[in-house]
DNA sequence: CTCTCCTCGATTGAATACAATCGCAGAACC
DNA sequence: GGTTCTGCGATTGTATTCAATCGAGGAGAG
């Protein structure tokens, strides 16, 4: 009847999935350490097969390396991979939006949009007030959470899976990057989602996916400006 | 001191997972369709855990989707994103390309090549070998499988961890579209793997990038001829 | 006859228990 | 003194076991 814990236990396994990424990404693993089955297990309250299959997914998304009874370690990040990685993310982004505006349009066309379509459109909802909250409470630190959310739940919003996991793995790694230059253009950068989103409700492919390839472009930029500064490139 | 089963109960778990992957992408297990974890375990002789493991890495490949107490069912075939993927495929193997050719340099430029560098080339060389003769031979039905190690082994050359944990999520999608088109263009499509291989090997990036590119679109243009032929575009 | 509720079988989620393997420390030998 | 080998501790891999949940089918009320 699960009326004590009203969303948690849901989904225990996933929630420790979450968590872990969380942690890795946001800097409580650090990269390169070991993480042992049992800690995680013992820090989440549960048993290692939960763990064990929520290190197996991040293998998968590359977070983690594990070797036959060696352990898993958290993965190096991928520094040098800057550049390329924006590249990517501004291809899947914008293709992302694109879609995402023309599923919008036949949303509308049709008889009734669906509700799954509804629900993730509410939620989008949800998160750009909560980000234009936090941003006029001074309260950046909550940006980089919420950045990935709405990033993905436009994803969710175009309907395909395969892209949407692809933006996932792509995302969490540029969040590892630099986890959001919050403090340097948290604030511009946040205002940008409401023109993308209205772009993609007005069924405006062409402009969707270039507001969204700008946004990922000076997302770059700020990134390159901040850490590769000085040796753009190396002798 | 595992004598006997040489190389196969090194990595039983990751054998589990590349099998059933192997069997979604060719078809031995059809798109959403349930699959059972009792069902798995006595179809490869494990127990039920490290098949629940493989599921939940397949899942985060995007292969398979599950729900709390609901089991599995292997994912729709992304049809709908053929296009999309290919655009992004594209993308994501021209970069890998470019930094293999530079890899390469670098390797030679110093002391001596790094032993992993060594042994993913060579590895590439037996595959490149196993294909032409396959060709030789008409045995066309061995050029899916050597076509993805043949991807994967470059992006292993180009020493981005990361690039390659996407291209692997995107090319098993993209096999899994059309298990390739062998009788198509196979033999083709082979031939100008050499010519990748050596615009890397000779550190050239910008070849290395146009040649991986056309390669990519040649591809997808075989695709698009093949299935959607007719109805480029839905009125 | 239809709808609702409830029970039961099947399946997944999680924990415990045990076996296999690895890495390291320390002793023995050259 | 250096090298090699051998136990031992720690950790992972897997099986077994039990609890939780879902979905289908049937009984009963309206």
């Amino acid at each position: 009847m699960r009326l004590l814990r009203p969303d948690q236990d849901v989904a225990a396994p996933q929630r420790v999935l979450d968590a872990i990424r969380r942690d890795i990404i946001f800097g409580a693993l650090a990269a390169g350490s070991r993480v042992t089955e049992a800690a995680l297990a013992s820090k989440y309250g549960v048993s290692r097969v939960p763990v064990r299959e929520a290190l197996r997914a991040l293998e998968a998304e590359g977070f983690v390396e594990s070797r036959p009874y060696a352990g898993s370690t958290v993965a190096e990040i991928p520094l040098d991979d800057a550049e390329d990685l924006f590249a990517v993310r501004g291809v899947i982004e914008s293709t992302i939006a694109r879609r995402a505006a023309r599923r919008a349009a036949e949303q509308f066309a049709g008889d009734a949009p669906s509700s799954r379509w509804w629900t993730a459109r509410r939620a989008l909802t949800d998160i750009l007030d909560a980000g234009d909250r936090a941003v006029a409470a001074d309260a950046l630190a909550e940006l980089p959470e919420l950045n990935i959310r709405f990033h993905l739940g436009v994803a969710e919003l175009s309907g395909s899976a395969s892209l949407a996991a692809l933006l996932r793995q792509i995302s969490g790694k540029i969040e590892w990057l630099y986890a959001v230059d919050v403090d340097h253009r948290g604030r511009q950068s946040w205002g940008e989602h409401r023109a993308i989103m209205a772009a993609i409700d007005a069924g405006n492919e062409p402009d969707a996916g270039r507001l969204m390839s700008g946004h990922v472009d000076s997302s770059r930029r700020g990134y390159l400006q901040r850490f590769a500064g000085p040796d753009q490139t190396d002798p």
